[in-house]
DNA sequence: ATAATCATTCTATATTTACAGAAAAACGCC
DNA sequence: GGCGTTTTTCTGTAAATATAGAATGATTAT
């Protein structure tokens, strides 16, 4: 059973947290989540419960209760228990993520649905170098999508051999 | 000199631009902002003046200013000027766009950074297999950063030849 | 079974962001 | 250079989002 070691306040580690958790906002996570997501990087062991992340980021257990769902929800955290002990230990799956991140990169293909959808509608128009340069950005983002989903194959392919 | 043809509400193009505006938001647009590509994206001919913008969509002025700022700051917009008519007309520039998805995507490797500075951070910490994941993960996002780097040095030499 | 405590949900508040309208500024034709 | 029009900036308001606190619900060790 883990001991939860009370933590004195490390202005240090703090610092780096906050700091961490502004490049996650950067990514697109709401602030919050971004400073759990920092936190839990640098958290040491690896697996924190409730009431540590609780008190290091000084948030309410509402705030906290709901990164760490939308955190797991996301795949990037999962937790651990202990019998004997009936708390939960959060930490990153950094298996989890990185499946993610993979499902992520591949739905990169956004834009190109959107803009063969605007070329259909477009199809009466005489601006056609307009259109042609709509068609050039679909190629693009249709050569990048298939090119990052040939890579990741390969990525699966090395991991296979490891 | 373009004539500004009084143009007669047409709802099956608003209700298609709030659709693209939608899917403009998904990826990370505001509002305004989303909508204004939407219109600029159907619109016939591919240039409109300020206040066809603003009447098309229902907005005021200052929406409509800051949001075409926005979208030319971003690179995906530009205008036209026709002599003895000050009026700007704004369009969708697709080259510019293009430019600048390309400058996007080399830049989709910024979490390798911020996880290279945690593991940094951790290098003391005992619990090695934690470590190994994050140091997966930054393999991952490297490996597929690399070859978005790879790919679009294709996709320019492909251009050229064109 | 119950008491203790862990976790979520609900509701209220604060913060941020988007948008509008008015006023000011910049621009370009005459 | 003056004047009318285009465009931006400024300031206030509305809407959306993030967070807090309280109440409720769930779990498990005893």
């Amino acid at each position: 059973m883990p001991d939860p070691e009370k933590t004195t306040p490390n202005p240090r580690l703090q610092a780096k947290v906050e700091q961490l958790g502004i490049a996650f906002e950067r990514l697109g996570y709401s602030p919050m989540n971004a400073r759990v997501m920092g936190f839990l990087l640098l958290a040491d062991p690896p697996y924190k419960d409730f009431y540590e992340i609780r008190d290091f980021l000084s948030a309410s257990k509402s705030s906290i209760s709901n990164a760490l769902n939308y955190l797991m929800n996301e795949g990037a955290v999962d937790y651990l228990t202990f019998s004997g002990d009936r708390r939960r230990y959060f930490r990153l799956n950094p298996d989890n993520w990185l499946q993610n991140l993979k499902q992520q990169t591949l739905r990169m293909g956004q834009m190109r649905v959107i803009l063969e959808d605007v070329l259909e509608e477009r199809s009466e128009s005489e601006y056609l170098e307009f259109n042609e340069g709509l068609q050039e950005i679909i190629e693009f983002q249709d050569f990048i999508a298939k090119g990052i989903e040939l890579m990741i194959r390969k990525w699966e392919e090395r991991e296979d051999k490891v």
